[in-house]
DNA sequence: AATTCATTCATACTAAAGGGTGATTTTATT
DNA sequence: AATAAAATCACCCTTTAGTATGAATGAATT
């Protein structure tokens, strides 16, 4: 607000002052020509280009500048926190259960069978059948495989 | 293209025009006060006047529009296909070796300690010292852990 | 030249993982 | 109620993984 208000009285000051010059001009142009009688068409076409040219000047000294709003797209990578989105078409492709899933899970977490047994509540024979089953829908051999395999189809995070 | 030649074209069509309309307009004022000699002061004046005027349009007519870009940024969510950076002061801290991480990436890929073996033409025996070596410096048992771990800490993708 | 470090390999042992088979019990679903 | 799928467990056996220890080699550093 200070800011626009102190263009303006500058625009006014320099408006002000750009006249009163311009009266200065025009009376010493009028004493300078005014003996000669016969050079009017020279003062006058003078007088015609300076005030052209302090126009031109004087316009584009203080007219306000066209805004134009020119909108530009700029791409921000935003990393999603969180980007998983269990794929429910490979789960039922390959006929998974949920417990198979479960295990899964608890194995990319670097859980051992029987750390999965006790987290789940079961033996660890039943975790090695989970297992087993598992790399057969998941056509691997070893839980590294199945687990780099589970996050590539996105069936674990 | 076309159009800014047009443009131009019509620009200088105006200026043209425009200045020669100030001739007639000149040779006018001046035929018409040179009658009465005494209104010199009047003539000059109105001279001023009206070619200060000119000069006012005719910039505002001519000159380009002052462009003022206002960027106005948009959000766009990016999901970046390959956000793997390597992690050098994990991998420095760790005091991990190359073979190391090399090792652990086979793991990550679900590789067997014999296929790792055949890959990097040495035998199982230094995979598996390489491996204790891996499991020591990132405080993990299995290796499933250590791909886990690795991957949380961006030493592989 | 001495030293450190990464890499390599070996042997022996233990622990964990994985395969195969069979069986029982829930839990949905028709 | 009958059936199918899921989940549970056991036993035996094989393979793989992991631990511990020791040692040789080459490259870089002091």
């Amino acid at each position: 607000m200070s800011t626009t208000l102190l263009m303006r009285n500058r625009s006014l000051i320099i408006y002000g002052f750009s006249l009163a010059l311009l009266m200065v001009l025009l009376k010493w142009l009028e004493w300078k020509f005014i003996i000669t009688d016969h050079a009017v068409e020279l003062y006058a076409g003078l007088i015609a280009a300076v005030f052209l040219g302090v126009g031109v000047w004087l316009t584009k000294k203080l007219s306000k500048p066209k805004q134009q709003t020119v909108y530009v797209d700029r791409e921000i990578v935003v990393r999603p926190t969180d980007d998983f989105v269990f794929n429910d078409a490979e789960f039922s492709r390959l006929g998974l259960s949920r417990r198979e899933v479960e295990v899964l899970q608890l194995i990319a977490s670097g859980a051992s069978n029987q750390q999965i047994a006790d987290e789940l509540y079961v033996s660890v024979n039943t975790v090695k059948t989970h297992t087993s089953r598992l790399f057969e829908k998941l056509n691997v051999k070893r839980r590294t495989q199945a687990v780099d395999m589970g996050k590539k189809l996105s069936i674990i995070p």
